[in-house]
DNA sequence: TATTAAAATACAATCGATTGTATTTATATT
DNA sequence: AATATAAATACAATCGATTGTATTTTAATA
């Protein structure tokens, strides 16, 4: 007959013990004979006992619960981190609140404001496109909670991060494109406050410098990286008196809608342009031709963060930057025979 | 200077007067003269006092927290389903700690312990394929916590849902591929022991019936749905001595395997095969040709589940059903030139 | 056996807010 | 002004678990 209203109270009396060894007896604390240990543990499971975590933590003054923010839940590459944080924060016995910007900044801060009244252990946070810095996470600062950044993050000492190599990773995506005889390629970026767009942005231009390509600051357009702004995008480059024949795209989801513009008005993929994009969306495997991207290891860079944040609750002092390995995934939208 | 460790008790000792006095104005009780409330809310702000939540919970012995059990929180279907919930329990002041399944029972059960450890109070549910009843739902039951199905529901009576009409959509999808002509339509469906399969399967046979089709049994094949189980199926299906130029899929990946494997051996759609899907992933509208499927409104139903669920939480008597609009949205997959 | 150290358990305060009951203060009525 | 009534506030127990300190019990040593 279990009950949940079965306190230590209740196993205290039925054997006849004080509450406090039985709470003792439930943490295995040393302090209990073992004799007593089997005696209260039977019992604890014959009556259904379930402890009270809201009484626990308010002695404790814990909550186990973990905050995350994330820019939008349904992008592939965060509900797969997200995915990663559960898991790891459930195997330490941490729930999490999971929410979501949605590119902005008001919301970012409104949400920090009810994780710190849900007292949170600690925050996860991979910030929006209008984020420039982490004045908003003061809150977090003064009361000493720890918080670590995932994919999105700061550039600013001292902060945790768990993060992919962008600039590595680009260098790759463009040499890629280099090596596919592309001779003038275009860059869609995103946000520049955001480091990973700067970086994406620098491992591109580090490639072209390496094989001798003329860098045109006309050919980089940054913008918000949505489906709606690819064509305009794509409309700037072609107007322009390049002959542009590579395209690497700062995310999947800009690619896919540059791709369909380019498909409409009857530019070939790869052959006329060659195209990268950024993340492995599951869409980027299916549009055709499908997309090649830089993978992130979406669910690895979870539990890397989330372990990293629990690593933090017990000393805040540690200050620490995880970078995950990346690949480039090699398909049709690049891959053309060489002329 | 905002701390977190202000009490009741600190606002109660700097004006001099009792903390239960301080804890009823907090909130807003008629017992507390409009002088006193606004003395103790002014100073309250000025200590950047906040609520703590466990205390509270723990006095209330309620815990403002939802679960919710999906099979995948990358699909999107779930995602902005879960999206929807989000909303609807923040602004009701409930938190949600959010879990997979993985489309396996034994997690399901093993999360529902879980949730029961942590005292949520109330729980959204969509179950795994391998799940065939509402048996281990019994903590739930013995404890009186309101759950709600939504999307994958049992059929069991007294039970709350939110769900689309599975029927309907299904006869709506079949129709569709009448009307475009064709007349040996087969059907890929799902584990049998969802409600939501049975009910695609019988609106796909009962659109068959009204339009004079022979119903063959041999053309209706279950699988698990994923994308692996796409080319198998289609296999079968043409290995059968019927001609099949319609396809109706129980969800958009199954379907998007299909067609993928189709192209593959060089069968054209729709020109020899029109394809219908359900649920309208996001990969749905970028596969070519895009594919015709049925549109699962998922933020829509995240809120009216959200919304039933916390509704049930003051009055656990309620037994509701509610129908959630659906629409078929007609792409290249399907519609043919009529021969 | 007496004494001491160690092990096991009991006592009691505490975490912070809530709430039924008791008491004080203010207002209204005759 | 005296009394009755209502309004405002104070008191104190409670939610369930944790933990420092005190006490009792057991084991060890002389």
């Amino acid at each position: 007959m279990e009950n949940s209203k079965v306190t230590i109270h209740d196993i205290a009396d039925i054997l006849g013990i004080d509450s406090s060894t039985v709470s003792r007896a439930l943490n295995n604390s040393p302090r209990v004979a073992k004799k007593t240990k089997t005696k209260i543990l039977t019992k604890a499971k014959e009556l259904g006992y379930r402890r009270n975590h809201l009484a626990s933590n308010l002695r404790k003054s814990k909550t186990n619960t973990l905050g995350v923010i994330v820019p939008r839940i349904s992008r592939y590459f965060f509900s797969s981190a997200i995915a990663g944080i559960e898991e790891t924060a459930f195997k330490a016995g941490y729930n999490v609140i999971i929410c979501q910007s949605l590119e902005s900044l008001e919301r970012e801060q409104s949400i920090l404001d009810t994780l710190l009244a849900n007292r949170v252990d600690g925050v996860l946070i991979s910030i929006s496109m209008e984020t420039k810095n982490d004045n908003h996470l003061n809150g977090l600062k003064l009361r000493n909670i720890p918080y670590v950044f995932f994919d999105r993050h700061c550039n600013i000492e001292k902060n945790s991060n768990v993060v992919i190599d962008d600039f590595e990773a680009a260098f790759m995506a463009v040499e890629h494109l280099i090596d596919q005889k592309c001779t003038e390629i275009a860059h869609f970026s995103g946000p520049q406050n955001l480091e990973i767009y700067k970086n994406r942005f620098k491992g591109y231009k580090s490639a072209l410098e390496k094989h001798n390509i003329t860098f045109r600051e006309e050919l980089v357009i940054s913008s918000s990286l949505m489906e709606k702004d690819a064509a305009e995008n794509v409309k700037k480059i072609l107007a322009l008196p390049f002959n542009v024949d590579g395209l690497f795209c700062a995310n999947d989801v800009v690619a896919i809608g540059a791709m369909k513009y380019l498909k409409e008005i009857g530019i070939k993929i790869p052959e006329e342009i060659a195209t990268v994009g950024f993340s492995n969306e599951t869409i980027s495997s299916v549009i055709e031709p499908a997309l090649t991207t830089i993978n992130q290891p979406g669910s690895k860079i979870g539990v890397a963060a989330a372990n990293l944040l629990i690593d933090k609750i017990s000393d805040n002092t540690i200050h620490k930057t995880i970078i995950v390995q990346t690949n480039l995934i090699q398909r049709k939208s690049s891959l053309r025979t060489y002329k």
